[in-house]
DNA sequence: GTCGAAGTTAAAGTCGACTTCATGTCAAGG
DNA sequence: CCTTGACATGAAGTCGACTTTAACTTCGAC
């Protein structure tokens, strides 16, 4: 049996992608974590790099961090999360995913559901608003990110 | 003939649902512009609800200030802009919207192409880096915004 | 033991997109 | 005329998400 092989900050950084700084910004903000050397350099655990593409990749659709934040607080503590942790959580999201892509498609054909329905009452529209939901993360245009 | 009533700032702020201090912005950023009173004050045409209803759908959705001025900036100076000519900007957009709708997508079904797969090369998966394209943006996760 | 690459920290800087503030001017009804 | 609410300006502040800088320390191959 082996047991838990440890990644440098170096080997992090060259299979996640991410720069250095940011993997001790997200530990500061608590979205990763790491074990010491006596030294007090990082060690990493394989499992990181999972944390690590669901950050990139939720960041790459303009969720914030702390959407991650919250979705990551859901996975299991005690156990290594399975892929069916990691799938319930983008699942939850479903909602709030669906409205981004109605938005987007709305944009891309043409904004006809907007702009070209000639409504502009831009405070209440679909496209500006999707699913009235926008409300909840405060005035205006701010539903994403 | 009713020759243009100008809109006075109040009135766009309530019409577009815009903070005045958006609009100054974006005026200094050359994404709207407006006449003036004698008196200094602003007048604006009717056409920039239209200007603003753009600028917000484009925001909504992810796309940054500077993508927005590029696409105002291929409308006609000459004439009012038609329907015709706010669609064509959004399908200029097309394949940039296709890849973040995509990108989307595969998150909420689980990010089974990326976190399911197993690949976790960040760097070059699809989902991190839709359709490859992403590397024009700069390095990494830059792809939205 | 030595040495260079790799790693550490706290603090400050950056960037986009606005907002807030302090202070002063305009417009229009009474 | 006068007042009051709407509007103007420049400068500074804010927020999220990092990056950069400066000044060390550790690791590990030799």
């Amino acid at each position: 049996m082996v047991t838990s092989e440890l990644l440098t900050m170096g080997e992090v950084t060259r299979r996640s992608g991410m720069a250095a700084s940011a993997l001790r910004y997200y530990e500061r903000e608590k979205l990763i974590s790491a074990t010491r050397t006596t030294g007090g350099q990082r060690r990493y655990e394989r499992g990181v790099l999972r944390r690590l593409a669901f950050i990139r990749a939720a960041r790459n659709v303009g969720l914030s961090l702390e959407e991650v934040r919250e979705a990551l607080a859901r996975l299991p503590s005690s156990r290594t999360p399975t892929k069916a942790d990691w799938t319930a959580i983008s699942r939850s999201w479903r909602q709030r995913l669906n409205e981004q892509i109605q938005a987007l498609e709305a944009l891309r054909d043409g904004l006809d559901s907007c702009i070209g329905c000639g409504c502009l009452s831009l405070a209440r529209c679909r496209i500006s608003n999707p699913g009235d939901s926008a409300a909840r993360y405060g005035v205006g245009a701010v539903y994403l990110r």
